[in-house]
RNA sequence: GCCCCCAUCGUCUAGAGGCCCAGGACGUGGCCCUUUCAAGGCCAAGACAGGAGUUCGAAUCUCCUUGGGGGCACCA
């Protein structure tokens, strides 16, 4: 690889509020694509500055969500590493030590302003029509005025003095120059009253102790990378290279993917969002990599299907789309479908095993054996089997109506005559191999002079209780000869008392 | 409202001035195969948002318009 650089280094850097978000997932799974191109390192690290928001077992399901995905890391949470602790409220000494030191530099200060006046400030400045925001007011106390406040005990948050006139210009990789109007920019808390940190101070220390040379995060950042572009100026850290990936919209298209548009249903079926949903809709996780490197990246070579090998020989930057894209479900079906049947069927057997049970069925792993083969090239997800291969383990076996019996063209004592016929050449049978099965049955139809569907999908009916199924035959032969035919003499119960 | 980003088929995308009256994939429609449902094979419809420039030549460069998205917290 010509472009292998093990100094390279990028994180993803996850608040653990919650379960994953298949768009976190991706901003994860790109960097960890960035650091294994270029043979470089990748890093967790957790974000917990948010005490209001924290959840405890986030930080697991985060683990085990990447995990799941196959994106290892190198340094961070369980793994450890010289550059830790990665988990940024065992980092709160660091954050106060540089905020203070700002505040010593002149370059931040000590901001008393209530919670209560902020908010009336912000009402105010809206019903005016003018731009919300902090009015600086603290940044101009006197040192009388401040040294008051310090005597009073009042609380204080730390705010960073943003320069106030000229222009502030971040390169972004994959968007090229952005400038913004330092007017625009805020004076942005650094450390919170309760003596956190916030993101942005946080994210700044963290990313300059921890080396980060790169830093890869979603388009909602864009606005505050001239006020981080700033800190680092005030710090005098030089900047780590950045992109900005491009948001996940809505299937509909507005706003950009979220936990409320899990509710959202395109041709009825809910669409997942976060990631165990997906995983409990049956994606496997080798067709969810390939699936979002499709979204925003390109393979290239008119290819759509490819391993994660070949994605991390060939991942990098400049094959980023800048624009923001609809999360295309349809696609990750089809995909997940063509992942299904290219696994193989004892793998598939080993997979579906856990789908069945979760439902409630009682699994014969023989007959599972048998059925998946017939189920893989049927389904898109794992759970799609539930339908398609219900037959197989359902328990008790409810025989179909005699609607369902008899089939086109047909009536009740033909369909009834048929199937006892058909019954006794079964039980007959040598072996029930489908081949054999399906010799006899076509002797029988040409005897009968029935139309192959009327005797296949009376049996069909009569088997599986199913409007469709994997092939008939192969399917009999996998339910056994026994519990075929019992099933069979069911419906000929049923007809009979029509 | 202000700032910023973006703009190729319905959707995901290829395309870095002539290879493009725009290629692939999903989805859709048709045909073939077929005992149902799939899978598979073949075919089809389907896009450079609009307008000005620059250039011998623009999907590709510039500007404007329009549209969409993101951000404007003691959340990340």
């Amino acid at each position: 690889m010509t472009d292998r650089d093990p100094s390279v280094r990028v994180r993803f850097a996850p608040s653990p509020t919650g379960p994953m978000h298949i768009g976190g997932v991706r901003t994860a799974l790109f960097n960890w694509l960035f650091a294994r191109h270029h043979g470089g390192t990748f890093i967790l690290r957790i974000e917990d500055t948010d005490q209001k928001r924290y959840s405890e077992d986030s930080i697991h399901l985060i683990t085990e969500g990447l995990r799941w995905m196959g994106i290892d890391w190198d340094e961070g949470p369980e793994v450890g590493g010289e550059y830790g602790p990665y988990v940024q409220s065992e980092r709160v000494d660091l954050y106060r030590e540089w905020a203070d030191w700002l505040v010593d530099h002149d370059l931040a200060y000590r901001c008393y302003c209530t919670p209560g006046r902020l908010a009336a400030l912000r009402e105010q400045q809206i019903a005016e029509k003018r731009d919300p925001g902090y009015d600086r007011h603290c940044r101009y106390l006197t040192p009388e005025e401040r040294a008051a406040n310090d005597a009073e005990g009042k609380p204080y948050v730390i705010r960073f003095k943003m320069p106030t006139e000229g222009a502030t210009t971040v390169h972004d990789l994959i968007r090229g120059d952005i400038t913004f109007e330092n007017t625009q920019l805020q004076d942005l808390v650094l450390l919170k009253s309760d003596g956190f940190p916030t993101y942005h101070l946080a994210n700044v220390v963290d990313d300059h102790f921890m080396k980060i040379t790169h830093i890869m995060r979603a388009e909602e950042w864009i606005s505050s990378a001239p006020v981080h572009k700033n800190l680092y100026a005030g710090f005098g850290w030089e900047m780590p290279q950045i992109a900005h990936l491009p948001v996940i919209l809505n299937p509909s298209g507005k706003g950009k993917l979220s936990k409320r548009s899990a509710g959202f249903s395109e041709g009825g079926r809910k669409i997942p969002v976060l990631l165990y949903e997906f995983q409990d809709a049956g994606y496997l996780p080798e067709a969810l990599v390939n699936f979002l490197t499709n979204v925003g990246w390109s393979f290239g070579e008119d290819r759509e299907v490819f391993t994660v090998d070949e994605t991390i020989e060939r991942f990098d930057l400049d094959r980023v789309n800048p624009a923001a894209s609809i999360f295309p479900v349809e696609k990750l079906d089809w995909l997940n479908g063509v992942y299904i049947r290219e696994m193989d069927p004892a793998k598939l057997a080993q997979l579906l095993m856990p789908v069945f049970t979760k439902a409630g069925y009682e699994v014969n792993p023989e007959i599972l054996v048998g059925a998946a083969p017939l189920l893989q090239p049927r389904i898109k997800t794992l759970n799609d089997a539930l339908e398609m291969g219900r037959f197989f383990f359902v328990d008790p076996f409810e025989p179909p109506a005699v609607a369902d019996l008899v089939q086109k063209g047909m009536d009740t004592p033909r369909t009834l005559d048929a199937l006892e016929k058909a019954l006794a050449r079964l039980d007959a049978l040598p072996d029930f191999a489908a081949a054999t099965q399906e010799a006899a049955m076509r002797a029988l139809i040409e005897e009968l002079g029935l139309k192959v569907g009327q005797l296949f999908g009376a049996l069909r009916a009569a088997t599986t209780a199913q409007q469709s199924s994997p092939p008939l035959f192969e399917s009999v032969e996998v339910l056994g000869r026994d519990e075929s035919l019992r099933r069979i003499r069911l419906a000929l119960d049923v007809l009979r008392n029509a």
